[in-house]
DNA sequence: AGCGATGTTGATCACCCGTTCAAACGACGA
DNA sequence: TCGTCGTTTGAACGGGTGATCAACATCGCT
């Protein structure tokens, strides 16, 4: 059988109305539609590629680089299926950074179940590539609103971990020094960042210094 | 005489080799054309309109919004008028950058000049406006690097001056400590930024005990 | 074998972007 | 009055983007 061969015949006119949809409402609930086109496993392992693209791309170029199609040619996938799995881009990013937070939270548990979970956890907040892509989302923040509530939940609930479990370990000692858990995790996170960020701009100055001290005030509380 | 009417004609077709420009290389240095286009002169009203424009539209839509058709829009400007003044956009973002480098070197002038210089670093670093902006431009930096360039130039600078400054006035009180000055530059930096990020993202869970525990280390070591 | 659910594809729409261009405008000196 | 120079304007080109659609492929179940 002779291969058939299309050509694009250039329609002569948009239908105006809607058109019916090839396969529609694959869901409802309490007698309301919820979902007007098809969407991807959660399981999938092709959605799980793209988001790995996407953490890549984010990563690699920065959030402004994190589109559709690039995520797509990064994926080797055609863009039209990143939108099988994320209807809008919005949804792709939030999965990305839904995943790093788990990550993240992991890292944490982790750090705090440790042999020394004070010291584990400064190692946390100066790890540069996770603390690299947290502040893609953050500026990211600025524009997109669902990922900004996101990311908001996430932080407060990192923190509130945090300062319980340094509270549990160091409150008394912290008292002394008219300090309080929550300010110790504030500023262990803030020189972490710091340290990060400027380090990806090539801006080193003072930084060995930094870090001494904040061991050194580490080393103190920890004796 | 009657009213000349011009219609739009369009062209059957491009020219392939480059047509003579209407103006061309209006200034040369050692033989070599140094520009191929007319730009606006610095001192133009016009062009400070687009650089306020701009400031107003990264700070209030983020970075990724600082499209040249954008601020033309804010600027209630034609968009090729932000061409003429700016021929890239990286030349209008690196001027809406050294303006605010300008202010920024200002403002710390003027806060290690005065009465109580340490706390007035510490209000310079927690300024909200003004270090917000400043996270746009580290945020931008990821993916236009002739920005990147100048911020890295001027942390630098910044953070010299600074670390010179603080070790005049308290090198001897930090050495007791185990601290050095460009070490408290860059902590009372990165706290100063992260309160103001996180405020951004309505984080605010130990902000007040943090605060309070940089100005208690401030009000022991200026005792 | 047939059928529906699931996965995949390429085309297409409407929009925004950076940049360039030629033409038009306006003030000022010759 | 003309010509020049800086400024302003509208239109256009080429390209990227989010999103949608209809068709196609595949797999599992009955």
């Amino acid at each position: 059988m002779a291969a058939a061969i299309w050509v694009h015949i250039k329609p002569e006119q948009k239908s105006a109305v809607p058109q019916a949809p090839c396969v529609r409402a694959i869901g409802s609930y309490a007698g309301t539609m919820v979902q007007k086109r098809r969407i991807g496993a959660e399981s999938s392992e092709t959605r799980a590629r793209i988001v790995d693209a996407a953490e890549q791309v984010i990563r690699d170029e920065g959030y402004a680089a994190a589109s559709s199609r690039r995520v797509a040619l990064r994926a080797e996938l055609p863009p039209s299926l990143v939108h099988y799995y994320f209807p809008t881009t919005d949804d792709l990013l939030l999965a990305v950074f839904r995943r790093g937070a788990r990550q993240s939270d992991a890292m944490i548990d982790q750090a705090l179940a440790s042999d020394d979970p004070v010291r584990a956890l400064w190692r946390f907040f100066t790890d540069t590539s996770r603390t690299a892509l947290a502040m893609e989302f953050v500026a990211l923040a600025n524009h997109r609103k669902a990922i900004r509530a996101e990311i908001t939940r996430h932080s407060e609930a990192m923190r509130a971990r945090q300062t319980a479990c340094l509270d549990r370990l160091l409150g008394p000692k912290l008292a002394e020094q008219g300090m309080t858990a929550a300010a110790m995790s504030v500023l262990l996170a803030s020189a972490g960042r710091a340290l990060v960020m400027e380090k990806g701009l090539d801006v080193s100055a003072g930084h060995d210094d930094a870090r001494h001290a904040v061991e050194r005030w580490l080393d103190k509380l920890l004796a």
